[in-house]
This record gives structure tokens, C-alpha cells and sequence, in this order.
DNA sequence: CCGATTGTGAAGGCTTTGTGAACGCTGCCA
DNA sequence: TGGCAGCGTTCACAAAGCCTTCACAATCGG
């Protein structure tokens, strides 16, 4: 199954749930905090242990973060009773121990509802991701302060991952068609781009030398 | 308890479903069409019986009145494959036999949706709350004294948060589409709204140098 | 090894936004 | 009817941000 990978907590997660989740050919990541996860989720399916409130504060951290992704909560009868006044922190729930065939089939419900709900338009290449309406932008998971020409620019190569443009072309479909001023001033822009992202992934954006420039891997490197 | 009554299928119901909806002191009716239903739901329990399409050709029904109130199927283990592809028809399933405590659970939780999906009359957004109905707003409790145009821009942008919008935008979606004027205006009103926001919350409204203005999210771009 | 091309640092200057104040309009009340 | 208070709008000026440019260094290709 191709697709976006659920998000599982604890790492790792109990094993019966692990046997399910590859039994429906689910792709899948186990964390173990709500700091690590970037980027788009089906949905998490968030064990409750000994301790309730781990998983809550798991909950609570992922809302915090602003990723509105549908929650499934495993849950013994025992702790039924903590699911009182937090509604907010859960989309379903499954009773442990489950049935595998009850556990598909919330899956798929989430999963279901995941897909429906409207999702912000993004453009993502590897680490990268931005967010169109937001206007924000994040490298692996780390905010970028992007100045409006870099965003435009950044824009609009990551939009053609692979092509080269050359400075005129960026000039005229970046800065627009009527636009006049120097060419040197795509390097500048390149150059603070490379900055921002980083060191580990300024290569994202490479020279084309008497060209132009590129965004992400070529089609021969991949 | 006093609110507005679930809606069960199908008349008579189940005597477990009676007793839990009793016992939990729901205003409940029970119908054996959707022709009959009028008026507001808190939400449908539908219980799954022998012939499975009994149930589901009810909320198909529900759907097509275009009565939007949440559906919990009651279904035993056996019928559970008929739940592929009708995600559309349910928001929430419980398996029969139920442990009371699970159908509480589920029925508390349907109804806490039914709260807060169907009434966007308020608009929460961290500390600040707008009541549509009533004109009021309030910023961590205190209550905010806002003049029109204030309180609409504000409803308007924290309708939308993390979204930036122009100030061409603002003044066809808050002003009026035929306004015309000069969009310094926009400015003037932000200022406003920030100062009455207080020092501690004026972020809540972030400036998109060379785009417009965006309400919220600015606790995670930085 | 040489010329062309690109990276780098810094400075100037323009654009955009914040700020204080004034103007005109409307509704209310004496 | 006249004054007043509240509000939306506009304007001028100040402040901040950042786009552009240039000179020079580094690098690449032949």
C-alpha cells in the first residue's frame, strides 16, 4: 500500500497491534514523543498503557503542534473512565484486548475520514514542505523564516523538482514578466535560500553551471 | 438532562440499548423510518439487526434528508465486513454484545461531537473566544470591547487561522465586495485590534511582509 | 594556466508597514 | 437644533525590512 504512513505511539508499540497494522499493509511509524513527527500522517493509533497520561500528553502534544490528524485510541475497559471530558484529545477508540477484525475496521474508518478531510495545499520534496495558503515553510521539520522573494522563489523551483531554469527564466516567471534589473540577483537569492536551509540540505537547490539552477535531484541521480 | 433527544432505530429497540440510553439519562425516541424525524438531533443510534440493510437504507436515508447529525451503528461481530464501503453511512460503531461502560463511552463522545461540530457559533483559537451570537469576545477571560469592523475582521481571520489573507482580500470578504477604498485601512484596523488584544496576545495577528495578514500559528513558525 | 562563471560580503536605497493625529460621518441627547 | 461622543477612514511621517547592486574572491572547464 502506498501511501501516508500512520503514526503509532508508544515505540514500540504492542505487539498485537503491530501484527494488524502489517496485516492490512499499513505503512507505519512508532515514536515515542510528539516532537519528532513532520510532514502528513493518515492518522495515529495511540496505545494506552499502565499510565493514561503518557498517552494523553502524546495527544495533547500533537494537537499543541497543530497536526489535525484523526487519533484511534487503544484502550483497556479498565481505563474507560479517562476518556471522560477529554473528547478533544481522541477521534475513535478500540477496546483492549481487540478483535483484529474490530481494529481493521476502525482503522479503515479513519483512514476513511483522514482522506476526506480537507487537507491545506502543500508542495513537499523530501525534507522540505510548504505550505501555500500559510505561507510557511519547514526543512525536516525545522521552521524556515523565508523573506517573500525567497519564498516565490523557493516556490517555484520546488514546484519543478529536477528542471533547471536559467536566471532569465526565474527572473521573468519570479519576479515577473515585466521585470528588469540584473541577473546576479537570482545568485543573491540562491545564495540566502542555500543559507536558510542549511548545510545539510543546501545541495537541495544546485548550480547548473552556464545554466542555471536546479531544485532536487536530477533525473539521473535517482 | 435536558437537551435535545438521539434519535434510535428501530422502534421498539434493543432492551440493552434501552437501559443504557435510561441509565444515562438520555432524551432518546425511537423510529422505525427516517420518514418521521423532524426538528434537532443530538445525534442517531442505529442498531444493526438480522437483515443488515434495514439499518444502513435508514441512514442512507438521514443522509439524503440532509439531517448532518452523527450515526453510532450497533453491529455484532458477524455483520462487521458490511461496514466496507459505507464509511459515509456511520461516525461511529459499537460491537454487540457491548459492555455498557464502551456504549456510554461512545455515546458521550457522539454527542460531544454533535456540540461542537454543528455549532460554529463560537470560534476558539488559544486564548481567544468570539461569540458569534452574542457580539462577545473575550482574550484569556477578559473581555474584549471591540467596535464592528473590529470584531468582524477579527472573526473573519481567526474563522481561518494559519491562512494569510491580503488586504485586497480583507476588504471584499469583511468590507463588502463593492468597498472601495484605500487598503491602509486594513492597517489601521490590525493596529487596533492588536492594542486591544494586549502586548502579551498581539501576536496572535502576524504580518506577511509583502502578502497581507495572518491570524494564529505564529507560536510555531519561529 | 587562463577566462568565464559563480559564490560572498557589505552597503545603498527603495518598498512596505507601524504610528499618531485629524477629518467627516452618524446617532444620541439635552 | 446644536453639541458631543464613537467610529471608520485617510494622511503624513517614521521605522523597519529587504531587494538590488557592486566589487572581489573562489571555482570550474578547457
Amino acid at each position: 500500500m502506498v501511501s501516508e504512513p500512520l503514526l503509532v505511539f508508544p515505540d514500540p508499540p504492542p505487539p498485537e497491534l503491530v501484527r494488524t497494522l502489517d496485516l492490512g499493509g499499513y505503512n507505519w511509524k512508532a515514536v515515542s514523543s510528539a516532537q519528532e513527527p513532520e510532514g502528513r500522517w493518515l492518522g495515529a493509533v495511540v496505545a494506552v498503557g499502565e499510565n493514561p497520561e503518557d498517552a494523553f500528553g502524546f495527544c495533547r502534544a500533537l494537537s499543541r503542534r497543530g497536526l489535525e490528524i484523526p487519533v484511534l485510541l487503544l484502550i483497556s475497559g479498565t481505563h474507560l473512565n479517562e476518556l471522560d471530558m477529554r473528547d478533544d484529545l481522541y477521534t475513535d477508540f478500540c477496546l483492549t484486548p481487540f478483535h483484529q477484525r474490530e481494529l481493521e475496521a476502525r482503522l479503515a474508518h479513519l483512514v476513511w475520514r483522514s482522506g476526506t478531510a480537507l487537507r491545506p495545499e502543500l508542495i513537499e520534496y523530501g525534507p522540505l514542505i510548504l505550505n501555500v495558503e500559510t505561507y510557511q515553510a519547514t526543512i525536516a521539520g525545522r521552521p524556515l523564516d523565508l523573506t517573500y522573494m525567497e519564498y516565490e522563489l523557493l516556490k517555484f523551483l520546488a514546484g519543478s523538482p529536477g528542471k533547471v531554469f536559467t536566471r532569465e527564466t526565474l527572473l521573468s516567471r519570479v519576479w515577473g514578466y515585466d521585470y528588469f534589473g540584473g541577473a546576479r540577483t537570482v545568485d543573491v537569492h540562491v545564495r540566502r535560500l542555500r543559507a536558510k536551509l542549511g548545510e545539510e540540505h543546501a545541495g537541495l537547490i544546485t548550480t547548473v553551471r552556464s545554466v542555471g539552477y536546479r531544485f532536487g535531484l536530477s533525473r539521473w541521480e535517482r
